[in-house]
DNA sequence: TCTATAGTGAAAATCATTTTCAGAATGAGG
DNA sequence: CCTCATTCTGAAAATGATTTTCACTATAGA
């Protein structure tokens, strides 16, 4: 799937006549390589040891067309910066937001996905997409 | 209902040894005589007819104040702005986002409710609220 | 190889929000 | 109602995340 994630980045690239470079090349990978949901700050910092010449800007960029080419999805947990995580089409999944120590853990739950469709037929609307998200302790922070 | 917010305002500020002044009064009742999702800026302007002398910076701190006191919950739908709406202790509802229009309107959904608690409990998380906002065309939005 | 076009890094600009600061208002205790 | 310590306020400056500008560079199709 990280194959095909890469596929899916060049055919969006070469479809809107944009141009396949180096610095897009790197930021992918390292995009791919992580599992977290990263904030550009944690990516550019990551990516500066073994690539100093990238600038800020161009992580910006092109995290910006990941999520145009739907690769990957934009966040806002609340902490004031935006985070992205890996997106695959035809999969979904929600989260659960530490308010303590700010983890931020996956699940995907099947009632979740049918009761969507359910309110937004019932209110007219034409869903797209959802988000949801629990905030609480998690484990750890519990004790 | 309107009553009871106030007074919860009151007594918040009251309990906090903060004080009582116009400005606080003014902005909340212009928040509460509002039933949008308000942005600081939308508030900010809506006063600014009948009393323009108060500034950016105290609608800023007002409303953070709302929102520790309980009276009203921030939100983030993903245009770059804060928003505020009415918080009622006990009560909970969710988000239907147009992404054409913007509109903003809500739902309530006893399924969601249980669901939260189901998932939370198979992740061992303490949680505290959650958030669901529905993303997709409006009905106005389609045709 | 040439060349039009898109991409890049660095710095400046933007935008929302927060903080600073000096003066003004509040309210508890006289 | 005075006093005075404390909190508030408006305006402007500061901050932090993100975006844009600009001069230069790299890409890719002819």
């Amino acid at each position: 799937m990280k194959q095909s994630k890469k596929k899916i980045f060049e055919d969006f690239i070469a479809e809107k006549g944009l141009k396949s470079t180096r610095q897009r090349e790197i930021i992918l990978e390292a995009f791919l390589g992580s599992d977290r949901h990263l904030s550009i700050e944690e990516l550019y910092l990551q990516l500066r040891d073994a690539h100093p010449t990238i600038g800020y800007a161009t992580v910006y960029r092109t995290l910006k067309l990941f999520a145009e080419s739907g690769i990957a999805r934009e966040f806002q947990f609340g902490d004031g910066q935006t985070r992205y995580e890996h997106a695959t089409a035809g999969e979904h999944h929600d989260h659960l937001v530490c308010v303590r120590c700010g983890a931020i853990s996956e699940f995907t739950n099947d009632a979740v996905e049918a009761i969507q469709d359910e309110i937004a037929a019932s209110h007219g609307f034409a869903i797209q997409y959802h988000k949801m998200e629990l905030y609480g302790l998690c484990a750890a922070c519990q004790k």
